[in-house]
DNA sequence: TGCTAAGCGAGACGGTACGTCGCGTCTTCGG
DNA sequence: CCGAAGACGCGACGTACCGTCTCGCTTAGCA
């Protein structure tokens, strides 16, 4: 993987001579990646077609990402990293869990399902990517979950000894298992249905 | 998809001229595929090697199976045939649950891991298989789940007005997800873990 | 080969239990067999074509001639079965010459030019193809010729120390060229052409 | 076919972006396709083994050759190119007959046959082919023979009337069918044989 | 400013798997 | 029990995609 994180940036001894790769084109090469993945999926989405809508060389995409499993990883990671510091707090846990709800985790189902059933099947192709892919996209999901729900813990409002590696799975397994496995939307009050039904029950509160 | 659970059975007018087809084959090439898919995962299986490994030919698999998406398919419908009407009654919801947990889904965890990321990367492709794949796979689990509630709730363990349809996605969405997202295993005590600290309260009842 | 000159029924030891097997439908079969390799040339023309055609089954076919080849070879024999005994005798060897032209190897030039190039192609294949059907369809054609001239000889209109093998070949050569390598017609002018400025010259007489 | 002997040389208004079509690897793939076409003869010749032994890729043949049977033909196209303006000048229509006599016609023999045996039964599938093959092989050969006859002509050596077209067919025609129809070896004394035998009696020369 | 290394879009390259079709064999029925 | 119909194992065909390499060109940075 190039640099999911955006964060290497390790010095290079050699004085770089010559051009030097123009990184501006990396988003649209990304989005064209992410647009044909949600099109076709991940085995009819061809590196070609990707190169082609993004007016690119293949040779441009392979200096960048070392394989299609790579390029598509990375841009599944950038599609998710709009949402990172800005987790709600509203003050009770239910408050905070409706308000983190995103919009755009809800619509295009057909878009993120496709795009989703990549992923699992490049993570199953390789531990490697595996890794990579939870890094990237499964980890910080639900590291915010983790964060609310230690919110609620430390405000009193929930019980000390709550499992918070088991709980803070409930939403993002149900929500994928619903797009993935049974194909249908996940919607507001999907998630609303899964606060107040599954997740506050099993932290000890009722439900709203 | 051919219909290997459930047999349409709709008259043919023609007599049927020629030699038949040999469906005494088709579970050793299901058996051989599922091998493969194990050992390989979806995209480094080759249909050559399926075919190889059942010693058939490849038209014959081409014959039945319109594609290697479709042989796929039908070949984990089948693996996920065993348990149909052997459902636990202990008495207690907690002990349906547990009793259930079945000794096959939590061993081979890497030949399940790849098995289901193959299928999840399948069903995002086409709506058909999709559908077959949910009907093969996906629904036979939930049913079971969805009849142990429903027995609880008739013997008046567990309130009337659980969102049924919900509650009967938790244990197989987690279960996925910790496979195929995760790359964990799905152990006896994870499980137990599901039903005391999400279901069961999600359904009102305590933790053991 | 199975009979290529119909000559062989050689007497059975066995009691010839069960149905005979229908002798009378090989012609129909080898006809067909022509009919499509006049068509389609010998790689284009598919056994099941042949069997199709001749409302067979492949089983019957290949229960006769053990393989496509010798399939082709029979039929092209068979076509060439007509001329046999009846070499015309009209005391002078032009005359005998012209009255041997035969009117069906002038006609359907396209489909001798499949059928003779079929023959080519599979006298490369095999030496036992290639001398099955040079003992066939070349030997002869050739035969014939040879015993015109040989009366021809026999009368003293021609010198008895000419190479009768080298100048037999003469007509059969310069036709099988024209069809096959130039793709031209063999009309009755062409043959009387070779007659007289090929054949008749180099034998000593003049032409007409 | 592509023109490997005669560039046409048309303008082409694209201005040829990409990579180019490396045609060095021309020779080295047709000479693989002639070798094993030689060894195997047509059908028993594979495309895979034509790229392995060629160390090219099969997209790499069929991006040149649109099927195996135009890079056959392609192939015994460029295998005749040797022999071009050296002609023979021995002052006499005989001498120049025998010097004209190509040591490469005569050897190889039974490489020779499978190869020109591939070549029949490709010129009979189209006329297409059957053009292109005769421009590039069959034509080459009569034309020599023509200009040789002419020259004798030209002396005075030989008759004004004489039926070139005719003529100059004798040998091809009958070292042709001696080797694909009688399978038997073109040699040195069969070609001086059809010389003083067939052809200069034909011409009005006594033999030799 | 002019040189040079490396970037760029385009596309050919060696490989590998796909899905199709043909050959020659085997099996199932109807006559 | 023969014969049509057609499924079977095998293997070649021609196509498509991956990841690499080459082409002619453009774009820096160093001189």
């Amino acid at each position: 993987m190039t640099d999911t994180t955006l964060a290497d940036e390790d010095v290079d001894p050699t004085p770089k001579l010559g051009r030097k790769r123009d990184h501006s084109r990396d988003p649209e090469i990304l989005a064209a990646a992410l647009d044909i993945l949600a099109e076709k999926g991940y085995e009819r989405m061809t590196v070609d077609m990707v190169a082609a809508r993004a007016r690119a060389g293949k040779a441009t995409l392979y200096r960048r990402w070392s394989s299609k499993a790579e390029l598509v990883i990375d841009a599944v990671a950038c599609m998710k990293s709009s949402s990172h510091a800005d987790l709600p707090d509203t003050g009770s846990l239910r408050g905070d869990l409706v308000a983190n709800i995103k919009a755009p985790v809800m619509k295009d189902g057909e878009r993120k399902l496709r795009i989703m059933a990549g992923m699992v099947s490049l993570m199953s192709e390789s531990p490697e990517f595996a890794d990579a892919a939870r890094a990237a996209i499964v980890e910080p999901r639900a590291a915010a979950l983790r964060v609310l729900i230690q919110r609620a813990i430390d405000r009193g409002e929930v019980a000390r000894d709550v499992d918070l590696a088991l709980l803070s799975q409930v939403i993002p397994s149900m929500t994928a298992y619903r797009t993935l496995m049974l194909g249908r939307p996940v919607d507001r009050d999907f998630v609303i249905s899964l606060v107040d039904d599954v997740l506050l029950p099993a932290l000890g509160l009722r439900a709203g």
